[in-house]
DNA sequence: TCTGGGGTCCTAGGACCC
DNA sequence: TCTGGGGTCCTAGGACCC
Protein backbone atom coordinates (compact mmCIF):
# COMPACT_ATOMS: atom_id res chain seq x y z
CA UNK A 1 0.00 0.00 0.00
CA UNK A 2 1.23 3.35 -0.95
CA UNK A 3 1.93 6.04 1.57
CA UNK A 4 -0.56 8.38 2.08
CA UNK A 5 0.36 11.57 -0.38
CA UNK A 6 1.03 14.94 1.85
CA UNK A 7 -1.34 17.65 1.73
CA UNK A 8 -0.12 20.87 2.50
CA UNK A 9 -1.74 24.18 2.11
CA UNK A 10 -0.64 27.34 2.18
CA UNK A 11 -3.43 30.10 2.60
CA UNK A 12 -2.82 33.53 1.83
CA UNK A 13 -5.04 36.66 1.57
CA UNK A 14 -4.98 38.82 -1.26
CA UNK A 15 -3.39 42.64 -0.87
CA UNK A 16 -4.65 41.81 2.83
CA UNK A 17 -4.10 45.72 4.13
CA UNK A 18 -5.69 47.04 0.90
CA UNK A 19 -8.50 45.01 1.05
CA UNK A 20 -9.45 45.40 4.98
CA UNK A 21 -8.98 48.71 3.94
CA UNK A 22 -11.43 48.78 0.89
CA UNK A 23 -14.13 46.34 3.90
CA UNK A 24 -13.82 49.81 5.65
CA UNK A 25 -14.58 52.42 3.02
CA UNK A 26 -16.53 50.48 -0.12
CA UNK A 27 -15.59 53.63 -2.57
CA UNK A 28 -11.97 52.16 -2.35
CA UNK A 29 -12.67 49.35 -4.45
CA UNK A 30 -11.57 49.18 -8.22
CA UNK A 31 -9.36 52.45 -7.21
CA UNK A 32 -6.01 52.13 -7.13
CA UNK A 33 -4.66 51.82 -3.70
CA UNK A 34 -1.72 52.39 -1.64
CA UNK A 35 -1.24 51.30 2.12
CA UNK A 36 1.81 52.94 3.92
CA UNK A 37 1.96 56.13 4.33
CA UNK A 38 0.96 59.48 3.41
CA UNK A 39 2.87 60.99 0.44
CA UNK A 40 5.52 63.15 1.80
CA UNK A 41 6.01 61.40 5.08
CA UNK A 42 8.65 58.98 5.41
CA UNK A 43 7.41 55.07 4.88
CA UNK A 44 7.60 52.20 2.88
CA UNK A 45 4.46 50.59 0.71
CA UNK A 46 3.10 47.50 2.84
CA UNK A 47 0.20 46.73 0.90
CA UNK A 48 -0.56 47.65 -2.93
CA UNK A 49 -3.50 46.77 -4.74
CA UNK A 50 -3.16 45.19 -7.98
CA UNK A 51 -4.31 48.40 -9.87
CA UNK A 52 -0.94 50.01 -8.43
CA UNK A 53 1.10 46.91 -8.93
CA UNK A 54 0.20 47.33 -12.83
CA UNK A 55 1.86 50.66 -12.71
CA UNK A 56 5.01 49.08 -11.16
CA UNK A 57 4.39 49.77 -7.70
CA UNK A 58 5.71 47.11 -5.19
CA UNK A 59 5.71 46.10 -1.52
CA UNK A 60 8.54 47.51 0.02
CA UNK A 61 9.44 49.95 -1.65
CA UNK A 62 9.37 53.88 -0.69
CA UNK A 63 6.67 55.59 -0.71
CA UNK A 64 8.02 57.90 -2.64
CA UNK A 65 9.41 55.64 -5.45
CA UNK A 66 5.43 54.59 -5.24
CA UNK A 67 4.32 58.23 -5.74
CA UNK A 68 6.44 58.80 -8.66
CA UNK A 69 4.62 55.49 -10.14
CA UNK A 70 1.50 56.49 -9.40
CA UNK A 71 0.78 59.86 -8.27
CA UNK A 72 -2.98 58.93 -8.93
CA UNK A 73 -3.95 56.76 -6.63
CA UNK A 74 -5.56 56.70 -3.39
CA UNK A 75 -2.50 56.27 -0.04
CA UNK A 76 -3.46 55.22 3.02
CA UNK A 77 -1.01 55.10 6.40
CA UNK A 78 -0.99 51.20 7.56
CA UNK A 79 -2.80 51.05 10.37
CA UNK A 80 -1.30 48.56 12.84
CA UNK A 81 -3.96 47.39 15.34
CA UNK A 82 -6.78 47.06 12.91
CA UNK A 83 -5.84 44.05 10.64
CA UNK A 84 -5.48 41.70 13.25
CA UNK A 85 -9.00 40.85 13.89
CA UNK A 86 -9.64 40.47 9.94
CA UNK A 87 -6.79 38.19 10.56
CA UNK A 88 -7.79 36.06 13.60
CA UNK A 89 -11.56 35.82 11.83
CA UNK A 90 -10.08 33.84 8.97
CA UNK A 91 -7.96 31.79 10.83
CA UNK A 92 -10.70 30.51 12.81
CA UNK A 93 -12.49 29.68 9.92
CA UNK A 94 -9.47 27.55 8.85
CA UNK A 95 -9.31 25.63 11.37
CA UNK A 96 -12.44 24.57 11.02
CA UNK A 97 -11.15 22.80 8.36
CA UNK A 98 -7.86 21.05 9.45
CA UNK A 99 -6.89 20.06 12.84
CA UNK A 100 -3.53 20.96 12.43
CA UNK A 101 -2.38 24.44 10.99
CA UNK A 102 0.03 26.91 11.68
CA UNK A 103 0.09 30.70 11.61
CA UNK A 104 2.61 32.15 9.43
CA UNK A 105 1.91 35.81 9.81
CA UNK A 106 -0.76 38.00 10.07
CA UNK A 107 -1.83 37.09 6.36
CA UNK A 108 -0.53 33.82 5.77
CA UNK A 109 -1.70 30.50 7.45
CA UNK A 110 -0.34 26.77 6.70
CA UNK A 111 -3.00 23.90 7.26
CA UNK A 112 -2.57 20.01 6.65
CA UNK A 113 -4.89 18.17 4.86
CA UNK A 114 -3.16 14.94 5.24
CA UNK A 115 -5.32 11.89 5.57
CA UNK A 116 -8.79 14.44 5.14
CA UNK A 117 -9.24 13.07 1.48
CA UNK A 118 -12.55 10.71 3.44
CA UNK A 119 -13.53 13.33 5.72
CA UNK A 120 -14.46 15.80 2.28
CA UNK A 121 -15.10 13.16 0.07
CA UNK A 122 -17.94 14.27 -2.50
CA UNK A 123 -19.89 11.75 -4.75
CA UNK A 124 -18.01 14.10 -7.81
CA UNK A 125 -14.71 13.68 -6.50
CA UNK A 126 -12.61 12.15 -8.91
CA UNK A 127 -9.99 10.75 -6.76
CA UNK A 128 -8.25 12.36 -3.56
CA UNK A 129 -6.71 15.27 -5.37
CA UNK A 130 -10.03 16.54 -6.51
CA UNK A 131 -11.71 16.25 -3.23
CA UNK A 132 -8.63 18.55 -1.32
CA UNK A 133 -8.48 20.82 -4.18
CA UNK A 134 -13.03 21.13 -3.73
CA UNK A 135 -12.46 21.67 -0.40
CA UNK A 136 -10.09 24.40 -0.55
CA UNK A 137 -11.83 26.18 -2.88
CA UNK A 138 -14.72 26.07 -0.23
CA UNK A 139 -13.06 27.11 2.26
CA UNK A 140 -11.91 30.65 -0.01
CA UNK A 141 -15.10 31.04 -0.70
CA UNK A 142 -16.24 30.80 2.78
CA UNK A 143 -13.77 33.63 4.11
CA UNK A 144 -15.02 35.56 1.33
CA UNK A 145 -18.69 35.07 1.90
CA UNK A 146 -17.97 35.41 5.50
CA UNK A 147 -15.43 37.60 6.44
CA UNK A 148 -15.37 39.70 3.04
CA UNK A 149 -11.70 39.17 2.27
CA UNK A 150 -10.25 37.67 -1.00
CA UNK A 151 -7.53 34.70 -0.50
CA UNK A 152 -5.60 32.30 -2.69
CA UNK A 153 -4.09 29.40 -2.12
CA UNK A 154 -1.54 26.69 -2.71
CA UNK A 155 -1.24 23.03 -2.12
CA UNK A 156 1.73 20.58 -2.33
CA UNK A 157 3.62 18.05 -0.86
CA UNK A 158 5.99 20.27 0.73
CA UNK A 159 5.63 23.78 2.87
CA UNK A 160 8.09 25.65 0.26
CA UNK A 161 6.12 24.71 -2.56
CA UNK A 162 2.86 24.70 -1.08
CA UNK A 163 3.85 28.45 -0.55
CA UNK A 164 5.69 29.00 -3.61
CA UNK A 165 1.87 27.66 -5.18
CA UNK A 166 -0.19 30.34 -3.69
CA UNK A 167 1.97 32.98 -4.62
CA UNK A 168 1.33 31.66 -8.73
CA UNK A 169 -2.57 31.16 -7.44
CA UNK A 170 -2.89 35.09 -7.34
CA UNK A 171 -5.47 36.68 -6.79
CA UNK A 172 -8.45 34.96 -5.74
CA UNK A 173 -7.29 31.58 -7.23
CA UNK A 174 -6.15 28.13 -6.02
CA UNK A 175 -3.69 25.89 -7.50
CA UNK A 176 -2.63 22.45 -6.46
CA UNK A 177 0.68 20.91 -7.41
CA UNK A 178 0.24 17.19 -7.75
CA UNK A 179 3.17 14.86 -5.99
CA UNK A 180 5.65 13.97 -8.48
CA UNK A 181 4.50 17.69 -10.39
CA UNK A 182 7.06 19.84 -8.24
CA UNK A 183 9.85 19.95 -10.52
CA UNK A 184 7.94 20.92 -13.85
CA UNK A 185 6.17 23.22 -11.50
CA UNK A 186 8.86 24.82 -9.90
CA UNK A 187 11.57 25.06 -12.76
CA UNK A 188 10.63 27.78 -15.06
CA UNK A 189 10.22 30.11 -12.29
CA UNK A 190 13.03 32.98 -11.22
CA UNK A 191 15.10 31.96 -8.27
CA UNK A 192 13.76 35.07 -6.30
CA UNK A 193 10.34 33.08 -6.08
CA UNK A 194 11.27 30.89 -3.96
CA UNK A 195 10.76 31.33 -0.34
CA UNK A 196 14.85 31.74 1.54
CA UNK A 197 16.03 33.15 -1.65
CA UNK A 198 16.25 37.27 -0.95
CA UNK A 199 17.72 39.54 -2.69
CA UNK A 200 21.48 38.11 -2.08
CA UNK A 201 21.27 35.45 -2.55
CA UNK A 202 19.65 35.68 -5.54
CA UNK A 203 22.57 38.35 -6.37
CA UNK A 204 24.67 34.96 -6.29
CA UNK A 205 22.88 32.98 -8.03
CA UNK A 206 22.43 34.96 -10.78
CA UNK A 207 26.10 36.23 -10.56
CA UNK A 208 26.60 31.88 -11.39
CA UNK A 209 24.36 32.33 -14.04
CA UNK A 210 21.77 30.59 -11.92
CA UNK A 211 18.57 32.12 -13.13
CA UNK A 212 16.11 29.51 -12.93
CA UNK A 213 14.75 27.14 -10.41
CA UNK A 214 15.61 24.41 -12.64
CA UNK A 215 19.34 26.01 -13.16
CA UNK A 216 19.23 25.69 -8.97
CA UNK A 217 17.60 22.03 -9.02
CA UNK A 218 20.71 20.69 -11.73
CA UNK A 219 23.88 22.59 -10.17
CA UNK A 220 26.48 20.61 -8.80
CA UNK A 221 26.28 20.69 -4.92
CA UNK A 222 29.63 22.01 -4.42
CA UNK A 223 28.50 25.04 -7.04
CA UNK A 224 25.54 26.08 -4.73
CA UNK A 225 27.59 25.87 -1.49
CA UNK A 226 30.35 27.89 -3.03
CA UNK A 227 27.82 30.52 -2.74
CA UNK A 228 25.40 29.77 -0.18
CA UNK A 229 27.29 27.34 2.56
CA UNK A 230 24.98 24.81 4.49
CA UNK A 231 22.43 26.42 3.02
CA UNK A 232 22.98 24.54 -0.07
CA UNK A 233 21.85 20.97 0.74
CA UNK A 234 18.47 21.71 1.85
CA UNK A 235 17.68 24.18 -0.64
CA UNK A 236 18.39 22.64 -4.04
CA UNK A 237 16.52 19.49 -2.04
CA UNK A 238 13.75 21.91 -1.44
CA UNK A 239 13.95 23.12 -5.35
CA UNK A 240 13.37 19.76 -5.78
CA UNK A 241 10.41 19.19 -4.21
CA UNK A 242 11.70 16.92 -1.50
CA UNK A 243 10.96 17.00 1.79
CA UNK A 244 9.14 19.99 3.72
CA UNK A 245 10.89 19.65 7.19
CA UNK A 246 14.36 19.89 5.78
CA UNK A 247 14.92 23.63 5.38
CA UNK A 248 16.18 25.41 8.55
CA UNK A 249 14.26 28.32 8.30
CA UNK A 250 10.99 26.13 8.53
CA UNK A 251 10.73 25.15 11.96
CA UNK A 252 9.04 21.49 11.34
CA UNK A 253 5.91 22.38 10.17
CA UNK A 254 2.78 20.81 11.89
CA UNK A 255 4.51 19.22 15.13
CA UNK A 256 2.95 19.11 18.14
CA UNK A 257 2.90 22.36 20.39
CA UNK A 258 5.61 21.52 23.28
CA UNK A 259 5.65 24.09 25.77
CA UNK A 260 9.33 22.73 27.11
CA UNK A 261 10.40 23.57 23.24
CA UNK A 262 8.59 27.00 22.66
CA UNK A 263 10.91 30.11 22.61
CA UNK A 264 9.33 32.99 23.58
CA UNK A 265 10.56 35.43 21.32
CA UNK A 266 11.64 38.78 21.34
CA UNK A 267 9.66 41.74 21.99
CA UNK A 268 10.38 45.15 19.89
CA UNK A 269 9.36 48.39 18.75
CA UNK A 270 11.16 51.07 17.43
CA UNK A 271 10.55 54.81 15.61
CA UNK A 272 11.26 56.16 12.55
CA UNK A 273 11.84 60.50 13.53
CA UNK A 274 9.67 62.27 11.25
CA UNK A 275 13.08 64.54 10.36
CA UNK A 276 16.12 63.33 11.83
CA UNK A 277 17.19 64.50 15.03
CA UNK A 278 20.18 65.92 17.77
CA UNK A 279 18.23 67.35 20.65
CA UNK A 280 18.86 65.35 23.93
CA UNK A 281 15.86 65.51 25.35
CA UNK A 282 13.72 64.27 21.89
CA UNK A 283 16.19 61.57 21.76
CA UNK A 284 15.27 60.98 25.73
CA UNK A 285 12.27 60.99 25.08
CA UNK A 286 11.46 58.77 22.63
CA UNK A 287 13.90 56.18 24.31
CA UNK A 288 11.76 56.75 27.43
CA UNK A 289 8.39 56.00 25.26
CA UNK A 290 9.53 52.60 23.52
CA UNK A 291 10.65 51.41 26.94
CA UNK A 292 7.64 51.77 28.24
CA UNK A 293 5.66 50.54 25.39
CA UNK A 294 8.07 47.28 25.49
CA UNK A 295 7.94 47.12 29.00
CA UNK A 296 4.14 47.14 28.79
CA UNK A 297 4.02 43.96 26.42
CA UNK A 298 6.25 42.46 28.22
CA UNK A 299 4.11 42.58 31.57
CA UNK A 300 1.38 41.74 29.66
CA UNK A 301 2.42 38.84 28.69
CA UNK A 302 3.43 37.98 32.08
CA UNK A 303 7.42 37.45 31.19
CA UNK A 304 10.49 39.62 31.86
CA UNK A 305 13.66 40.04 29.87
CA UNK A 306 17.34 39.59 30.74
CA UNK A 307 18.90 41.59 27.38
CA UNK A 308 17.60 44.82 26.57
CA UNK A 309 18.73 46.35 22.99
CA UNK A 310 19.24 49.19 21.70
CA UNK A 311 18.93 50.33 18.22
CA UNK A 312 20.19 53.30 16.70
CA UNK A 313 20.27 54.31 13.08
CA UNK A 314 21.77 57.70 11.96
CA UNK A 315 20.43 60.21 9.19
CA UNK A 316 22.79 58.38 6.36
CA UNK A 317 21.08 55.20 7.59
CA UNK A 318 24.40 53.27 9.34
CA UNK A 319 22.75 51.08 11.82
CA UNK A 320 23.80 49.67 14.88
CA UNK A 321 22.59 47.47 17.79
CA UNK A 322 24.45 47.06 21.37
CA UNK A 323 22.93 45.12 23.84
CA UNK A 324 23.43 44.13 27.44
CA UNK A 325 22.43 41.18 29.53
CA UNK A 326 21.71 41.22 33.49
CA UNK A 327 18.86 40.01 35.72
CA UNK A 328 15.55 40.11 34.26
CA UNK A 329 13.27 42.84 34.13
CA UNK A 330 9.94 44.10 33.05
CA UNK A 331 10.21 47.81 34.45
CA UNK A 332 10.66 50.90 31.59
CA UNK A 333 12.90 52.95 34.47
CA UNK A 334 15.36 49.62 34.60
CA UNK A 335 15.25 49.44 30.98
CA UNK A 336 15.93 52.81 30.57
CA UNK A 337 18.97 53.07 32.74
CA UNK A 338 20.37 50.34 30.48
CA UNK A 339 19.31 51.75 27.19
CA UNK A 340 20.93 55.47 28.09
CA UNK A 341 24.19 53.65 29.34
CA UNK A 342 24.37 51.98 25.45
CA UNK A 343 23.70 54.92 24.22
CA UNK A 344 26.28 56.96 26.31
CA UNK A 345 28.86 54.49 26.03
CA UNK A 346 28.08 53.72 21.83
CA UNK A 347 26.87 56.80 20.06
CA UNK A 348 30.11 57.76 18.68
CA UNK A 349 29.07 59.97 15.77
CA UNK A 350 27.47 63.35 16.10
CA UNK A 351 25.71 62.80 13.11
CA UNK A 352 21.18 63.55 13.29
CA UNK A 353 19.24 60.33 14.30
CA UNK A 354 16.95 58.72 11.69
CA UNK A 355 15.40 56.17 14.13
CA UNK A 356 15.61 54.67 17.83
CA UNK A 357 14.61 51.28 18.66
CA UNK A 358 14.46 49.11 22.17
CA UNK A 359 14.32 45.52 21.91
CA UNK A 360 13.81 42.37 24.99
CA UNK A 361 14.89 39.33 24.68
CA UNK A 362 15.84 36.26 26.38
CA UNK A 363 12.76 36.35 27.95
CA UNK A 364 11.80 35.17 31.24
CA UNK A 365 8.24 33.45 32.28
CA UNK A 366 7.74 35.35 35.05
CA UNK A 367 7.83 33.40 38.50
CA UNK A 368 4.54 32.55 40.29
CA UNK A 369 3.53 36.00 41.41
CA UNK A 370 2.39 35.95 45.34
CA UNK A 371 1.61 39.46 47.05
CA UNK A 372 4.47 41.14 47.07
CA UNK A 373 6.51 39.68 44.01
CA UNK A 374 4.82 40.86 41.70
CA UNK A 375 5.92 44.30 39.40
CA UNK A 376 4.77 46.42 42.23
CA UNK A 377 2.19 48.63 42.83
CA UNK A 378 2.97 51.15 40.91
CA UNK A 379 3.15 49.02 37.42
CA UNK A 380 -0.15 47.62 38.91
CA UNK A 381 -2.18 50.46 39.07
CA UNK A 382 -0.47 52.10 35.32
CA UNK A 383 -1.37 48.54 33.58
CA UNK A 384 -4.75 48.77 35.51
CA UNK A 385 -5.22 52.58 33.91
CA UNK A 386 -4.11 51.33 30.32
CA UNK A 387 -6.38 48.35 30.62
CA UNK A 388 -9.26 50.55 31.24
CA UNK A 389 -8.61 53.71 29.25
CA UNK A 390 -6.03 52.59 26.67
CA UNK A 391 -2.74 52.47 26.15
CA UNK A 392 -1.74 56.43 25.69
CA UNK A 393 -4.18 57.15 29.46
CA UNK A 394 -0.72 57.27 31.26
CA UNK A 395 2.94 57.88 30.48
CA UNK A 396 6.14 58.68 32.61
CA UNK A 397 6.26 62.37 32.28
CA UNK A 398 9.29 62.32 29.73
CA UNK A 399 7.81 60.18 27.00
CA UNK A 400 4.93 62.79 26.44
CA UNK A 401 7.20 65.15 24.84
CA UNK A 402 8.44 62.62 22.35
CA UNK A 403 4.92 62.62 20.80
CA UNK A 404 4.98 65.74 19.67
CA UNK A 405 7.49 63.91 17.17
CA UNK A 406 5.56 61.32 15.92
CA UNK A 407 2.96 61.04 13.12
CA UNK A 408 -0.55 62.07 13.78
C1' DT B 1 10.73 63.73 -0.74
C1' DC B 2 14.75 57.06 -1.11
C1' DT B 3 14.80 53.32 2.41
C1' DG B 4 8.62 51.10 8.20
C1' DG B 5 8.08 48.07 11.87
C1' DG B 6 7.58 43.60 13.78
C1' DG B 7 9.68 39.46 13.81
C1' DT B 8 12.85 34.64 13.11
C1' DC B 9 17.01 32.27 12.19
C1' DC B 10 21.97 31.79 11.40
C1' DT B 11 26.95 32.77 11.94
C1' DA B 12 31.11 33.90 14.15
C1' DG B 13 34.26 35.34 17.64
C1' DG B 14 35.50 35.81 22.47
C1' DA B 15 34.92 34.69 27.40
C1' DC B 16 34.73 31.28 30.55
C1' DC B 17 34.46 26.69 32.50
C1' DC B 18 35.69 21.88 32.80
C1' DT C 1 57.17 25.91 29.06
C1' DC C 2 53.35 24.46 26.14
C1' DT C 3 48.91 23.14 24.83
C1' DG C 4 44.19 20.33 24.20
C1' DG C 5 39.00 20.39 22.95
C1' DG C 6 33.92 20.72 24.08
C1' DG C 7 30.08 23.29 25.72
C1' DT C 8 27.64 27.35 26.83
C1' DC C 9 26.75 32.16 27.13
C1' DC C 10 27.09 36.73 25.31
C1' DT C 11 27.46 40.10 21.66
C1' DA C 12 27.13 41.98 16.88
C1' DG C 13 25.67 41.66 12.50
C1' DG C 14 23.20 40.04 8.50
C1' DA C 15 19.64 37.63 5.57
C1' DC C 16 15.07 37.01 5.13
C1' DC C 17 9.87 37.29 5.73
C1' DC C 18 5.41 39.82 5.69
Amino acid sequence: MALPVPRLCCLDLDTFFVSVERLLDPSLKGKPVVVGALPGQRGVVTSASYEVRALGVRSGMSVADAYRLAPRAVYLPTRHGLYGDYSARVRRIAEGYTPVSQVASIDEMFLDFSGCERLYLAPEDEGPDATIERTVRRLTDEIEARVGLPSSAGIATSRSVAKVASGAAKPRGVLMVRAGEEQSFLAPLPVRRFPGIGPVAEGKLLALGLNTLEDVMSAPLATLQGVLGAWAGPLQRACRGQGGHELGRERPAFQEFDPQGETLGTISNERTFREDILDPSSIHAMLCSLCERVCYRARKRGVKARTVTLKLRYADFQTLERSRTFTPTASELEVLRVVLELLRKHRQRRTAIRLLGVRLSNLEVQRQLTLFDDHGPVHRVVDGVRQRFGYDALHLALAQRDREHEEP
